[in-house]
RNA sequence: GCCCCCGUAGCUCAGUAGGAUAGAGCAUCGGUUUCCUAAACCGAGGGUCGCAGGUUCGAAUCCUGCCGGGGGUACCA
């Protein structure tokens, strides 16, 4: 990256001052280069001479002169200046920008490439939502994150899985098993009612027929019996079905698909117990067994095992965690989680901690909730009420790679207000169109020159002088940049408004410089390159995102 | 009460280890097509970056307090 070579640029202008004795011997900060907003502060810039003044006790414009003397030569850069108060800018010279339409076509998806993660092992879990119901629209918000991240990050050279995990044990799988029997039952005219704290959602009763039809009526038990857990484990399986399915019509594939039973079945749940024993980090109390977390840094302690017995989701998340690191060796672990689970991040930490897991080798992720509403009408999303607007019917109602896109744009710090009728309405001016109609726009083009010139290979690049052509040269190298910082922050909901940026590049270019024309056929074949890496460029970016490229529309 | 997140244009939101004159989309108003897709482009208006202090050469960004919204909160996930 270019980026890269101007930092070491600075550093060496700096290291060559200090040997010439034109800057005082110190330990010097951390090279930052940034991206000034304006123009005419050319393409990078750096500070550095403002941080530096007051330890070299030299005035800033005078030590930005004297990095400027002592800058190396690249071709890349056209011209270094120093400007007040106390920047260095750097801008890049023509022919090194047109140079790079080649880089990036030979370069292809790997353009978007950075070396950072060095091979290590990355687990992304994402969703996991309960099997106990069919997803709602704010699973969406993390199937998009979650999907994009891995991407970004596999981009960045991190050898990254992406793991689903199914809750099918514990006590909302049991509420789950009471609500269907209760269903069922009433198929056969039984007067039982739907357990006060079950799912009164209508797909229960969708599920009660699909069971009737597959069992016929060997699954009624005598009145006042308990649910036969096999009618329990049918409807969760169709759940995991649905989830499965909605994912995967969303475009978001996972490498591996987890069930919690696995932490039992495998021993990870008495080994960590027996792991956190041996901390003296567990305490028995009240007939629980409880995570003595005030010990560490928290103020109370966590239930492990409740009086009755059955381990909380905490104990088995512990045990999950377990596998994670020890067993299958992750070298790092990140999980996107909702708002509505911030309480557990604490206790999940220190439990990892306890465990030896180094800090930063676990990374939990809030996302923060998604409200739903058409037009002034706020809708209920909890899956409880029954009442819920499903992952599908968004999808349904505003196409895949709209939500994908919608969903990504946000910063996961923020909730996103979700309003149907807009997304519907505004499905001609959604800036998911704007951004596939400019790669659309581009195999048009190249199709009409396939047509109209002879010969359109070969173009010399060189002649890419244009303001616009320029502008989309510049917009295509941020992508690199993008994808590091994205993997540094776990933050994807950069790449959207990026697209719309380079999208936007390009429809400026498309305005103002024909590119199929007979009349000029140097001129053409340069413009056929350009055009081919913004196409490559627009698809990675849109790939990343994990939506299509239409070549029309 | 305590903990976490947010508060930036009429609306929805960006602002990438504190940097130069705070940005985008939508909405509003005005303009652009004998020409590769007008799902496009150009222009205009619109801001006390919630409020008040503090740190700094420099704060939307960091710290403290307050106000407002969302989430969590001691054997549900």
């Amino acid at each position: 990256m270019i980026k890269d070579e101007i930092t070491k640029l600075v550093e060496e202008a700096a290291a060559r001052a200090q040997r010439a004795g034109d800057l005082p011997e110190m330990a010097l900060p951390p090279t930052v280069i940034e991206r000034p907003q304006r123009p005419e502060h050319g393409d990078y810039a750096t500070s550095l001479p403002l941080q530096l003044a007051r330890a070299a006790r030299a005035k800033p414009l005078d030590l930005g002169a004297t990095l400027a003397r002592h800058m190396p030569e690249s071709p890349a850069i056209e011209r270094v200046e120093v400007a007040p108060p106390g920047f260095v800018n750097f801008h890049l010279s023509q022919s090194w920008l047109a140079s790079q339409v080649d880089v990036i076509l030979e370069a292809g998806p790997s353009f978007a490439e950075v070396a950072i993660g060095g091979g290590e092992k990355v687990q992304v879990e994402f969703v996991s939502a309960n099997p106990t119901g069919p997803l709602h629209a704010g699973n969406g918000r993390w199937a998009a994150m979650g999907s994009t991240l891995a991407r970004i990050l596999r981009a960045a050279g991190y050898d990254v899985e992406t793991e689903y995990y199914f809750n099918d044990a514990g006590t909302q799988i049991d509420v789950f098993g009471r609500t269907l029997y209760a269903r069922y039952q009433q198929l056969f005219g039984r007067d039982v009612p739907v357990p006060e704290d079950g799912y009164s959602g209508a797909y229960m009763i969708d599920l009660a027929e699909q069971a009737r039809e597959k069992f016929g009526e060997t699954m009624l038990r005598p009145e006042g019996e308990a649910p036969p857990d096999q009618l329990g484990r049918y409807g969760m399986e169709q759940v995991m079905d649905w989830i499965r399915r909605d994912l995967a019509d969303m475009g978001v594939e996972y490498d591996n698909w987890y069930r919690e039973q696995t932490v039992y079945d495998a021993g990870y749940f008495d080994k960590v117990m027996e792991l956190l024993r041996e901390k003296g980090l567990v305490t028995e109390r009240e007939g629980a067994v409880w995570f003595a977390t005030s010990k560490l840094e928290a103020d109370k302690d966590e239930v492990l095992i409740r009086s009755s017995g059955l381990p909380t989701y905490l104990a088995t998340d512990v045990g999950y965690h377990y596998d994670k690191f020890f067993v299958r060796g992750f070298d790092r672990v990140i999980d996107i989680w909702g708002a509505d689970h911030q309480g557990h991040v604490k206790p999940l930490l220190l439990a990892t901690e306890a465990m030896g897991i180094e800090e930063g080798r676990l990374t939990i992720i809030i996302g923060q909730l998604v409200t739903l509403r058409r037009g002034e009408e706020r809708l209920k999303i909890s899956k409880r009420s029954g009442d819920i607007i499903t992952l599908r019917e968004v999808i349904e109602e505003v196409g895949k790679d709209a939500c994908l896109f919608f969903f990504l744009s946000r910063s996961a710090d923020a909730t996103i207000d979700f309003d149907l009728d807009l997304a519907k309405e505004q499905s001609s001016e959604n800036p998911v169109y704007y951004v596939q109609y400019a790669h659309a726009r581009i195999a048009g083009i190249i199709r009409t020159a396939k047509e109209r010139l002879p010969d359109a290979e070969g173009g010399d690049i060189s002649l890419l002088t244009h303001e616009s052509e320029l502008s989309l040269i510049r917009k295509m190298l941020h992508l690199p940049e993008l994808v590091d910082v994205m993997a540094r922050t776990l933050e994807p909901h950069h790449l959207p408004h990026y697209a719309q940026e380079l999208a936007t590049a390009f429809h400026d270019f498309y305005e103002k410089c024909r590119v199929v024309d007979e009349e000029h056929l140097d001129q053409s074949r340069a413009r056929l390159k350009l055009v081919a890496a913004a196409q490559s460029v627009l698809a990675t970016t849109l790939g990343l995102m994990g939506m299509d490229a239409p070549d029309r529309m």
